[in-house]
DNA sequence: TGTATCGGATACATGGTTGTATCCTAAGAG
DNA sequence: CTCTTAGGATACAACCATGTATCCGATACA
């Protein structure tokens, strides 16, 4: 009755929204946060500016809501990806890291949209927290998975499991983005992290059982 | 005679280029190079648009002139660190490592400027290979303290020595950007830094003679 | 001390962006 | 089929940023 913005009610405004939403994830990473324009995004969905304003307050708030879904997005996808784990035919340990971390940070990560949101991060401290948050989340299911295999295998790490997650998550993001800057085809990509994981967890890996 | 732009010989205009540099370095890191208008940077800088149309072409060349200078500074910083390493009274490896890339990329450096670097390089080809460029000149360098080190001590490394600087280097960047984000006090940030890189160089070292 | 010129300030024209107020149309209920 | 209303389009006003053309003062050199 007196909601400013209505409520999220409708099949339609889902509709629109989740367009707008898909076209911001698009602008944003080519010219980033702040060089898109309202109108920009829009455009790229196919609609006006009216419409935006009717489904959103700022470019703030979208912005917020695209990465609070592609967090959310991501999570899942690494949480379906632990599950169906190949458990009985685990023979390569490696290949388990990396099916698990590349899909959280690599492959057909786009590193330019997680880019741009580390650096808005580190300048507006309730992005930031939120940023931790997410990151947090993810570690710990790699963690998981780390724990998993060390166990069922009866291994040991040279390192404690948190740092270990760490350690593959930061050699992922880099291996991506490096990838990326060199211009490299998605599947070279893939190619690199391969080798470059499959090294760490080489280097990690204490004994075998 | 023709020139566009003054030839840069005169004694103030350097100073007044110097200031809107600083200026500049400031205000991306604080707002982002999108988000900072040539008028911000000149009022930080005390002046007024007028001395900056006649100093610079525009935005980008200003943000390419910076990145430049920041990039020279820090690779002769790191240099720097490397020539007057203590030759006799090395006895701690992780110590030496830690000073170096430490130096690199941690300790008083904003993670904030350079995480907007990176952004831009990603969208911007030009820029990405300067950008990689600059990284492979201070990974050599990495390289180069880690080689001797190992020498000198004919210690073995479980990984290939470019592999190594890539690793230390990753790790010091996330600690540093992890630790911006979370808000520690410099101090903090050192504790990390050395905690973390201390146990990633035990790790790599295989054997110590 | 006078004068030429360099360097920065001022003023202005322009275009792009934002946000809002209003209008119009198409979905959906009865 | 009609009527209501929600959702998006249009139109408008204010603002801000850019770039340029011009002006003025200080500095350097004779």
């Amino acid at each position: 009755m007196a909601d400013v913005l209505p409520r999220s009610g409708t099949r339609r405004r889902e509709q629109t929204r989740a367009r707008l939403l898909d076209a911001a994830h698009e602008v944003f990473a080519e010219v980033g946060m702040d060089a898109a324009s309202v109108e920009m995004i829009c455009e790229r969905a196919g609609f006006t500016r009216g419409a935006f304003y009717s489904n959103f307050e700022s470019k703030n708030e979208l912005f917020l809501a695209l990465i609070t879904q592609l967090a959310e997005a991501k999570l899942d996808e690494v949480a379906g990806r632990v599950r169906e784990l190949p458990v009985d035919a685990i023979d390569d340990t490696s290949g388990l890291v990396r099916q698990v971390v590349g899909a959280s940070l690599g492959e057909r990560m786009e590193p330019q949209l997680f880019s741009e949101i580390r650096t808005q991060a580190l300048r507006d401290p309730a992005l930031a927290s939120a940023y931790l948050g997410w990151q947090d989340a993810m570690a710990a299911r790699v963690e998981g998975i780390i724990s998993y295999v060390v166990d069922a295998y009866d291994l040991s790490l040279r390192l404690p499991v948190a740092e270990a997650a760490r350690l593959l998550v930061d050699v992922s993001d880099d291996t991506c983005t490096r990838a990326t800057l060199e211009g490299r085809p998605a599947e070279e990509v893939n190619e690199l992290m391969n080798a470059r994981l499959e090294r760490l967890v080489g280097v990690l890996v204490e004994s075998r059982g």
